[in-house]
Order: structure tokens, then C-alpha cells, then sequence
RNA sequence: GGUUCCGUAGCUCAGUUGGAUAGAGCAACAGCCUUCUAAGCUGUGGGUCAAGCGUUCGAAUCGCUUCGGAAUCACCA
């Protein structure tokens, strides 16, 4: 049991014993004592007023004087108006201390054979187009969540849902047919991805010309958008595709597989990864079945036209279309297919959806859905929602060029690593090629701290004429500090330092204590990150944890102390905070070098 | 218009189940490299937590109203 969930216990006993009321453990208020006051847990004492019927002081003076009794940690007390701060014996604190360094995993929970498997589906990419910044925030949460929910006890099975099929995909096909001139990446050395994304973008182009001929000649631009030759072939090959037609599907494999290796390339830049991808054109005909199912069943209904409906109306929601009037299926018919195959495929507990707050609507419905249906896990699914990436001028939009290209703005962190780490001499004892990997761990980091650090919820703003900061909250910052703590260490060694764990009697400061302190705080941050969803909380601590490092590492001297035990504790205190910063920054896919 | 989310310093953002004097970074200004890595450290200035009302011993946090912004309400995925 942790020295938080002690003194939370003891309160409890104490207040039974004092005014003879019971209290619930998880009721008390038991937090680290803020740094300009002086003890290391406050307990807030304002609770208790109505139990006791007295001040909030004299209850802190009463329960400090007991809690001095029962637990040998606490060696003293003050009090502030209702806020009850313990002192701890620097005895615990060396413990703690000891306890961390000798435990690697400090803070994770072990999954067992027992433990629920929880799927978490992320990146979820369109196949006719290059990843973009959207996809950058989708993929670093998506990975992140996945192995902060490991550090919390769960298997976990990371996926991707690729939307390898539909109109869109035709329409880059398309346009390749008819302008393409055979061009491939072998032969032209385009990225895959890009380049079927630039016939994308040639269709559009040349759908528009169409558009505007046909309103020349009269039409409205509904009419012409819903007219044009090119728009038609596009809906004739998408028929085709569901038809099976062989050039068709040949072609459509073909250029899937670019794409593919375009994406491949970018995820392992990225540094995520999946254990089980599906693909739409897999999933989309399950799915259809379920809605059949859901028709004979009366669950859903057919209008005269032949297309299907979900009544939602009971849930204060709308009616949902599930199946067009031709047949064919739609978004959430597709949804509904993948979710059977996974469930299937695997004896999963809690499905995780990592995809944009633009369709909370659609989480909404598809959650309903899978429960009218009678997936029993339908209504517990999560939609870990998270806000969009926009430009200072606004949302990004590919029509007018200002879509940030996830290839792109890797490349250009890293330059810009390397340039900074250079002019600033970091390079000048390191190969060439150890050069290159320091300043892909720190442009790559600085990215994703970026992107990380802000809760999910928020839209935010990127601003690519301002590169990403190395200075001040950002990974570069944690990255240095760990890289300082290495320094010390590889030295002690150096001078033949064998470090031990530390004698319980020492002296040590209160800035020391604090450090500890926070150290102690990281498996209370890995469950709040969990339970909330939010990397945000562990970057926010490791920045806490360095900068409190680096003020210290300022303060006091480590290798040379000369008493040997003090020496040895700080440099202990080194090892544990470079582990736990190894650890939590692991926890959102960041390296951390060991020399910078 | 209905629904959901957001609004904290000039800018970008933290602020844990309601708790102490609302915090960082950037930008500005002033210091600190003969001392374990200056991507660092110390200090100064900068706030009606969008506004109002309410609940509470206590509200940036909870509730209601208003204002501002975003998303969604597609036979697009």
C-alpha cells in the first residue's frame, strides 16, 4: 500500500476514535503539500467540520496529534487555517527511494492471463491520400493511450481500420487511368501514398473543369456536380468494384498496395505500430449481413424505396440510414461489421475508438446500434474523442495547399534538430551517424510533446512558420535532462562508483525529500492518465519531475559531495529519476538519449 | 435552429475526485558559464479564469442563463 492510501486509512480510524462518525478512505483529501509550505502530504481538514462541530484548526491539531501515534512515518505536523501538512521521516523517504530503484517497472501493473483485453482502434486512414497532421495527433494519441493502458494492467491489442474502399479511392483510380501515363513510384520515385494522392487531386480538378462547362451551358451546380462524365465513371467503377470486376479489383489492389507502403513507412518514422489491421472491403459485407439480421429481426426498418433505417428517435436521436436504396452500405454499416469480426477475433472487455470529435454523433449512434443488436459490449464502447489540429489561419484545407503533411513536417523536425544541436556544439563529440539518430530521438520528440502535451479534448493550434520549441515545456527539455543524469552516472562509474542502496539515517534536504516525493507520484499519475485518457498528464509530469531536476541538479553538488553515503544517495536520486523519466516518456513513444 | 465540445497572461498551454496567494513555456527586461552538459538556472513585469447568477466553509473546477468560437445534425468515409 502507498504512504497516500496509509494516511487516508488512518484518517479514517482516527476520525472513528475522535468523534466516533465513519468516513470513507477514498473521501479523504491526502495530497502533496505544495512546495512553499512546509511537509510533504496535506490533508484537507474542512471535511470534518460537520462531523466534528468544531474549527477546522482544532480538528487539524486533534487528528495530527493521533495520526503522530499510529503511524511511525509521520514524525511531525503543522497547521494552516483547514490544511493539515505531515512531515514524513526522511526514513520513508529513503525507502521510497530505495523501493524505486530497485523496482524497473515502478508504477506499472502487470497484466495477467486474467486481465481484460482492451482493444484500441487508431490511425483509421483513408487509402487515397498521404497522412497529414490530423492523422499525426490520431496515431501519437492513439499509441500513447494504448501503453498507458498496458501500465495500468490491461492487454491490449492495438488496430487499424482501413478505409480501403469507396468512391474515393475510385476517383484516384480514376484519374490514374485516364492521366497517369503509367506512372508508379518505381519509376518515378514518388512516395506511394503520394502519388495516389495526387491523382486525388488531379480528379477534383478536373471534376471542377466539368462542373463549370456544364453550369456554362445552363445547369445548376447541383445538377452539374451530380452530372458530371467523371463523377459518373467513378460511381460506374465503384459498382464494378462491389460487382467484382477483375481489371477493376486489379487495379484497385494495385495502388492499395502504394499506398500501403507509403503508410508503412510513415508509421515506423512515427514509431507506431499494430497487431491486427482490418480492412474495409473485408468488413463491409459482414456488416450488411448484421443489418439484415437487424431487419428480420424488427430491430431496424425498410422504406418504401428499399433503403434501411435505424429508428433512433427513442434515444432522442435521429433516424440513421444503414443500407441505400440500391443496397450498397454506408459509414456506420461498415462500423457495425468490423466491430462483429473484432469481437469475433478476440475475448475483448472494452473497445477503445481513437478517431476525431467531428463524429461524436456517429460513436453515439454506433454505440446504441451494437446494443440493439444485442453486442452486450456495445453500449460500454469508448469514443476517445480528441479536438482538431488547426492552422493559425483556421482548419486546414487541402484546396487551398495549407494541409501539413505528416512526411513533411517529420523531415523538417528532425533537420531542425539537427541544425540547432549543431550550431550549439552538442554534435561536436559524437560520429556522424550517432549525430543523425540524437537528432531524430530529439526533432521526433519535440514533435510528439508537442502534440501530446495538450489535453485531448482541445482543439489546438499549430503554427508551421514558428517551428516547434527545444526550449523551455518540451521534450527536448525532459531529453536534456535525462541526458544530464546520464552524464553523472556514466562518470560515478568512471571513477569507479558502485552505488548501493542507501542507509536509512541520512541527512538529507527538504528539496531532496521533494523530489522523492514527486517520484512517488508517478503510479498515481499512470491510473488518473488512464482513467482519463489523457497523455497529456504524464508530459505535464515529466516536465514537473525534470524542471524540479534541473533546480536541484543547480543547488546541489552530486559527484562532488564528499561524504560517500550523501553521495550515494544523490547519485541514486539521479538513477531513479532518469528511470522514472525513461519509463513515463516511454509511455508516449518519446526516446530519450544518453547523450545530447 | 437542435445537440455536443471549447473559452485561463500579448501568444501556446497546465491547473488531478471543488481546497492554501490561479501556474509553466514563449515573447520583453535584468543577472549567472575557471565549478557534475547554459537546449540550463535565478529574478522583474504581465490575470475581472468570457460575463452574470446560484450551490458551498471554500468555485477556474459543479448547476442555470447570456455572449464568443468549433464540430455535427449527409444515400461522404
Amino acid at each position: 500500500m502507498n504512504i497516500e492510501k496509509k494516511i487516508a486509512q488512518n484518517v479514517v480510524e482516527v476520525v472513528k476514535k475522535l468523534y466516533n462518525a465513519d468516513f470513507e478512505a477514498n473521501k479523504v483529501l491526502v495530497q502533496q503539500t505544495k512546495k512553499e509550505f512546509e511537509g510533504d502530504f496535506t490533508i484537507v481538514t474542512f471535511a470534518f467540520t460537520k462531523i466534528a462541530g468544531k474549527s477546522p484548526e482544532i480538528i487539524g491539531q486533534e487528528i495530527g496529534a493521533e495520526l503522530l501515534k499510529i503511524n511511525e512515518n509521520i514524525e511531525n505536523f503543522n497547521i494552516v487555517k483547514g490544511f493539515l501538512n505531515l512531515i514524513l521521516s526522511k526514513n520513508q523517504s529513503i525507502s521510497l527511494l530505495n523501493e524505486i530503484v530497485d523496482n524497473q517497472d515502478f508504477g506499472f501493473i502487470k497484466a495477467t492471463e486474467n486481465s481484460p483485453l482492451m482493444m484500441i482502434e487508431y490511425s483509421s486512414p483513408n487509402t487515397n491520400k498521404p497522412l497529414h497532421l490530423g492523422h499525426i495527433r490520431n496515431n501519437l494519441l492513439g499509441y500513447s493511450i494504448a501503453e498507458i493502458q498496458k501500465a495500468n494492467g490491461y492487454k491490449v491489442l492495438k488496430t487499424n481500420i482501413v478505409n480501403d474502399r469507396g468512391i474515393h479511392i475510385c476517383k484516384s483510380m480514376l484519374a490514374w487511368q485516364l492521366f497517369g501515363n503509367g506512372e508508379t513510384p518505381e519509376n518515378s520515385g514518388l512516395k506511394g501514398d503520394f502519388l495516389v494522392g495526387k491523382y486525388y487531386v488531379i480528379f477534383d480538378k478536373e471534376y471542377k473543369k466539368q462542373i463549370n462547362e456544364l453550369i456554362s451551358k445552363g445547369l445548376t451546380e447541383e445538377e452539374a456536380k451530380k452530372s458530371a462524365p467523371l463523377i459518373l465513371d467513378a460511381q460506374k467503377m465503384l459498382f464494378a468494384w462491389e460487382n467484382g470486376d477483375k481489371e477493376v479489383r486489379e487495379l484497385w489492389q494495385k495502388m492499395n498496395l502504394w499506398v500501403y507502403a507509403g503508410f508503412a513507412e510513415t508509421y515506423e518514422k512515427l514509431g507506431v505500430d499494430f497487431d491486427k489491421i482490418y480492412y474495409e472491403s473485408d468488413t463491409y459485407l459482414v456488416g450488411k449481413q448484421e443489418v439484415e439480421r437487424g431487419l428480420a429481426e424488427e430491430i431496424f426498418y425498410k422504406k418504401p424505396d428499399g433503403s434501411v433505417w435505424a429508428d433512433l428517435t427513442s434515444d432522442k436521436l435521429d433516424e440513421k440510414l444503414l443500407l441505400r436504396a440500391d443496397g450498397t452500405s454506408v459509414y456506420m454499416t461498415q462500423d457495425i461489421g468490423t466491430a462483429k469480426l473484432r469481437y469475433n477475433d478476440f475475448p475483448i472487455s472494452k473497445m477503445v475508438y481513437v478517431v476525431g470529435n467531428e463524429q461524436n454523433y456517429h460513436f453515439q449512434v454506433l454505440a446504441i446500434l451494437l446494443d440493439k443488436l444485442g453486442f452486450e459490449w456495445g453500449k460500454s464502447l469508448v469514443h476517445f474523442s480528441y479536438g482538431m489540429v488547426e492552422l493559425p489561419e483556421g482548419k486546414m484545407k487541402s484546396r487551398e495547399g495549407t494541409v501539413v503533411d505528416a512526411d513533411d513536417l517529420i523531415a523538417e523536425m528532425i533537420d531542425t534538430a539537427y541544425q540547432t544541436s549543431k550550431e550549439i556544439g552538442k554534435f561536436n563529440e559524437l560520429t556522424e551517424n550517432q549525430a543523425l539518430e540524437t537528432a531524430r530521438i530529439i526533432g521526433l520528440g519535440a514533435l510528439k510533446y508537442f502534440i501530446l502535451k495538450v489535453a485531448p479534448v482541445k482543439n489546438m493550434t499549430f503554427n508551421p512558420k514558428e517551428s516547434i520549441d527545444f526550449n523551455g515545456n518540451s521534450a527536448p527539455f525532459i531529453q536534456y535532462t535525462h541526458a544530464r543524469i546520464k552524464s553523472v552516472l556514466s562518470k560515478a562509474a568512471e571513477n569507479g562508483i558502485v552505488l548501493e542502496k542507501c542507509a536509512n539515517n541520512l541527512n538529507i534536504n527538504e528539496k531532496e525529500k521533494f523530489l522523492i516525493q514527486l517520484l512517488g507520484q508517478f503510479p498515481n499519475t499512470i491510473r488518473e492518465a488512464g482513467a482519463n485518457f489523457s497523455p497529456a498528464l504524464i508530459a505535464n509530469y515529466c516536465y514537473d519531475l525534470s524542471k524540479e531536476f534541473n533546480q536541484f541538479y543547480h543547488d546541489f553538488s552530486i559527484l562532488k559531495e564528499e561524504n560517500p553515503q550523501l553521495k550515494n544517495f544523490r547519485l541514486q536520486l539521479c538513477t531513479a529519476v532518469a528511470q522514472i523519466l525513461k519509463n513515463a516518456m516511454g509511455l508516449l513513444g518519446i526516446e530519450l538519449p544518453d547523450k545530447m
